[in-house]
DNA sequence: GCGGTTTTGTACCGATCGGTCTAATGTGTC
DNA sequence: GACACATTAGACCGATCGGTACAAAACCGC
């Protein structure tokens, strides 16, 4: 027998890359072929179809971002400086070079809503994870020593998810960055 | 000769209502034309593409809000119940029955970018003017009389169309209404 | 090297995309 | 009533969509 040319891993991180500048409908099979680097055949082969590729890569997605963001929210000792990690961490993940590709669960929401009922369970799933780890930076200490109620902790980090969701927004429609780092600070000031 | 047998400011209106569900991609010809309630010759006889028609779309939106919103501040005397009330405004607009079609420069802004130059310049007008309209509803004095300086006022309201981009976001990602509610809450308890 | 099995390149499929063409249908003017 | 002309319905266009079929190629155990 012949093994596979190509790390599916390797393929479905590729397959990410592709969708988080497209969409899913945005990205054409040719394009997300020559992304991957597969032949078709190789595609169908390892991966049944377009769609079953875009819930694996949703799934990658969301557990790159917990990895990371569970590793950031350890160093920070004070409320403020975790938030502010893990919203420049959130940033840089969002642009590839110079231009703004979001966040690929905003994108995903926006381009599927909830018509598709795969998606949105995992567009749960990762919201629910982002308002998690901010919360969890959000219990840290502030630099008093003072600490937020459990539901004012959830509260502020939903807050938090829905202010950066709206910033990546923006920043896609085109808005110059030093409005976008205005909004970052704002957001960052009105955390208690 | 022969008149036309239908209104095009209608049928314009009728395209802002089908582009606003599905966006651009997710709207083909034959739904367009079936929510416009146009022939394929009416069609590209009266707007010469899809394009064309989607781009005067947007535009139509944007006049719309402007009038909306404009409408709005007028009728509110302190800053509070002023943004409360755009806020609330622009949450109705958001939906549709029960299903969240969000604000369409947010929609647009994620499924096209800054690729498309004509889209991009019409997606930068409407969001100043929305920071413009929230600006002036920030511009009335707080309950104790006090007023901010244009440098705040201009910086909360760009806080706040993200906050409402982020809001959008997330209700279209199928949040729960009691959610949407708190974050909506915390965003207005953050203008000072 | 050989046989068996999997992978791969590529031609091909029906469906659908946005857009055009044509012929019939009106409708206002005289 | 008849001509002139805009509008209409609907067939049709090539391109592209996601997905399949198939035969050649590449690899493993032997």
């Amino acid at each position: 027998m012949k093994s596979k040319s190509f790390d599916p891993n390797d393929a479905l991180a590729a397959s990410l890359q592709a969708f988080w500048h497209g969409g899913f409908g945005g990205t054409p099979m040719p394009d997300l072929l020559k992304g991957m680097e597969l032949g078709r055949a190789s595609f169908y082969n390892a991966f049944k179809s377009k769609r079953l590729v875009f819930l694996a890569a949703l799934d990658l997605y969301i557990s790159k971002v917990d990895a990371g963001l569970a590793a950031l929210a350890r160093d920070s000792n004070t409320r403020g400086k975790a938030v502010e990690a893990i919203l420049g961490a959130i940033l840089q993940l969002a642009r590839s070079g110079n231009v703004w590709r979001g966040c690929f669960l905003g994108n995903t929401a926006l381009e599927m809503g909830h018509d598709d009922k795969e998606v949105s369970v995992r567009l749960k799933r990762g919201i629910e994870l982002l308002q998690n780890h901010i919360a969890a930076a959000l219990s840290k200490p502030a630099r008093d020593g003072s600490h937020l109620s459990p539901d004012q902790r959830d509260q502020y980090a939903l807050f938090l998810v829905a202010g950066i969701q709206g910033l990546l927004v923006l920043a896609k429609g085109g808005l110059p960055q030093k409005a976008i780092d205005d909004i970052a600070s704002t957001l960052l000031a009105a955390i208690p």
